[in-house]
Parts: C-alpha cells; sequence; structure tokens
DNA sequence: TTTATTACCGAACTTATTGTTCAATAAAAG
DNA sequence: CTTTTATTGAACAATAAGTTCGGTAATAAA
C-alpha cells in the first residue's frame, strides 16, 4: 500500500479514537476528524464512505488485533480462546482488555456508543460459536444453541460493561469468577 | 390538558412510532415526522426540545403503561412485579409484551435502536431492585449486588431481544422457563 | 533521470437538517 | 364576549454532509 495512504489511514484512525474518548459517536463530526487528523475533506471522503463505514472498519482492525493476536513475543496462543477451561479463557481476554491494546477500552465504555459494542459482541459469537465445547458443559440441556451463545456473548459484554463503568477497580481474576458465577 | 396539545402530542408520537418500526432512530428526522404528523414545524419545537426528549418522553410514557398498568378490568395486580415466584413476574411481563401494548415490540427489536433498549433496562433495573428478593435465592453469595442486578436486567433485554428476532416463536411460558434457566 | 500514475489538498459548492422567530389565525377558557 | 393559549406557515441563520475540480507533490515505472 502506498505511504501516503497509510499515513492518512493511520492519522484518521487515531483522531478518531481520540475523539471517541471524548464525546459521543454522535456528536463527533467529519470536520473535527479531519481537523485532528490534518487531512483534506476530500482526501478522508476518498477513504471512508461515511463516518459509519469508518467506525465499522476501525472495529474491524481492532478485533483482528485482540482476538487473532498471534505469536507476541515468541508465546505459543495462537488464538486467545485455544484454552480448556472457560476461565481460564475469560480471563486472558480480560488481561487483554486490562492492557487496553489500541484503547478500545475507551471504545467500549458505556456512554460512547453502542455500535460499538454491537460488533464486539458479534465477534464474541462467532468465537463462541467455534468453541463452544468450552462453555457446553454449563449449558442447561433444553435450551436452543443459539439462544445460549447469545446468553454467554451477552454477559460478557455486560460484565466488561459493568467492569469499565465502576472504574475498573477489581482485577481479572476478580470478575471472571464473577463471570463464571453467573452463567 | 388542552384538547389541542393533547392531539399534537398523540400524533407526533404516533407519527415516530411509525417511523421508528421502519427506519433507524439516527436516520429518522424532525421534518419527516412533523409531516407524518401533520404539524407544524414550531409546534413539533413547543413540544419536545429535540428528537432525543421525543424518545425519551415516549420511553416514559410507554414504561409507565407497561409496568404500572393498574387494575386492568378490576384485576387486583398492581404492579407487574407483586408477584411471588420469579417465573410469574417473568411470565407476566412477556405475555404483556406479545399482548404487543403501545407496539413497543416494534422499538425493541434489534436493528431499531439502542437508545430505547436502554432506557428498557433502566427501568428493569430499578424494578428488580426494589424487588430483589424475588431473585435473591438464586445470586451467588460473593456476587457483588449491583453486578447482580446488572446481569438479571441484562438477561432479560437480551431474551426478549433473541425472541422478538427468532420470529417469537416461543410462547412466553417457554421463553419464561429459557430465563430462568440461565440464571 | 524522466515519465506516468496516484494521492492529497483546499476551496468552493449543493443539499439537507436543525432549531428559532414572528405575525396571523383559530380554538379553548373565563 | 373577551382573553388567553396553541397552532400555523413561512422565512431565517447555522451547521454539517458529501461532491467537484484544478493544482501540487509523492510514488512507481520506464
Amino acid at each position: 500500500m502506498d505511504r501516503r495512504q497509510k499515513k492518512t489511514r493511520e492519522a484518521i484512525f487515531k483522531a478518531f479514537c481520540d475523539l471517541l474518548s471524548k464525546k459521543q459517536y454522535s456528536q463527533i463530526t467529519v470536520g473535527e476528524i479531519i481537523e485532528r487528523a490534518d487531512v483534506g475533506r476530500a482526501t478522508f471522503y476518498a477513504h471512508f464512505e461515511t463516518k459509519d463505514f469508518l467506525l465499522k472498519e476501525l472495529c474491524e482492525e481492532l478485533f483482528c488485533h485482540i482476538f487473532d493476536s498471534t505469536e507476541e513475543g515468541g508465546e505459543k496462543h495462537q488464538h486467545i480462546f485455544d484454552c480448556e477451561a472457560p476461565s481460564s479463557v475469560v480471563l486472558h481476554l480480560l488481561q487483554h482488555l486490562q492492557k487496553n491494546d489500541n484503547n478500545i477500552l475507551k471504545l467500549l465504555a458505556c456512554e460512547n456508543n453502542e455500535l460499538f459494542l454491537r460488533y464486539f459482541k458479534e465477534n464474541l459469537k462467532e468465537l463462541i460459536q467455534k468453541q463452544s465445547q468450552i462453555f457446553e458443559n454449563k449449558k442447561h440441556c433444553e435450551l436452543p444453541n443459539d439462544y445460549w451463545i447469545n446468553h454467554v456473548a451477552a454477559t460478557f459484554v455486560e460484565t466488561v460493561k459493568w467492569w469499565i463503568d465502576n472504574g475498573m477497580q477489581e482485577d481479572p481474576e476478580t470478575l471472571s469468577r464473577y463471570f463464571v458465577a453467573v452463567l
């Protein structure tokens, strides 16, 4: 990819993230983004069809980075859900969040935007589906599978939201115990 | 209240609901609302400060109607949460939803808007808090109370959303069993 | 190095929406 | 009948979205 394109794209992403941490998605204008990113108006629209597409692409990049975080520093976990016990899976993900890779936490915070949380949940659902045997033992047998998957994903999202809203006082281990306890 | 005020207010609410069932909240303009409601622009702003306030007031009216539905047809349930077992509480609420009072279901549907779901959840949380002894026996003792309240409310909202998204094929009794099973 | 391509700029522009103002009119209340 | 209040319609300014285009600079290809 052209170096110029890459720089512009990253400048826009960065400006967008900065703004998202300060105000609601719906309150952010394209004008603010391009001013902060220091790119031309036409340039923005050459990269992103609308503000919504910008958010969509940002989400995809972030989730790729978090969920598919492969071999960081030669470690062996190819996939964040490649664990055995549910607790370790959850713990792993929470630790990632606590490290606050790419400022993803700012974006997950409640007041900001539900659009983002929707993407988060969709990604989770896919992963839980793939790794469903991990949670299978907790599942009541009469329940429809998709109801169960949805419930697990939603519970995780809500747990993280609650964590953030409460100032993230608990450590990942405690939070992981809460999550497992309600399932 | 002045008959004129009441009529315009209801016309605006109705137009707004109709539109909400067709497109996203953020896509709806004040222009569309007043055109459909057939009221003047200045009239709209005499009633509602902004579109957000309109939504807020609509939500409050609807939730008042559902949650505080008192003595309908001489029945005795003063409050929807005035029951003993969790299952009957939930069942009761689900039956209200199935009757689709005020087209509330259209508004709860997933694609439409999260703003509405947020109000729904907030109302639920208040009620669960008040009637917390009903769910207390299910609560793991180590859990913080607000985490637990939030979890119960979120699970209920997610259950309803899942129900709607799946075409509401299950009857309230089945759904109520699912809800109790995951708690 | 020269040439062609591609991305960026910036400024002007159209269009859409918001929220306000005001005088005229009609309905309700006393 | 008189006074008060709600509604109307139209005009208005302000903000933002998204487009267009000629000029410029960086990159890639010859």
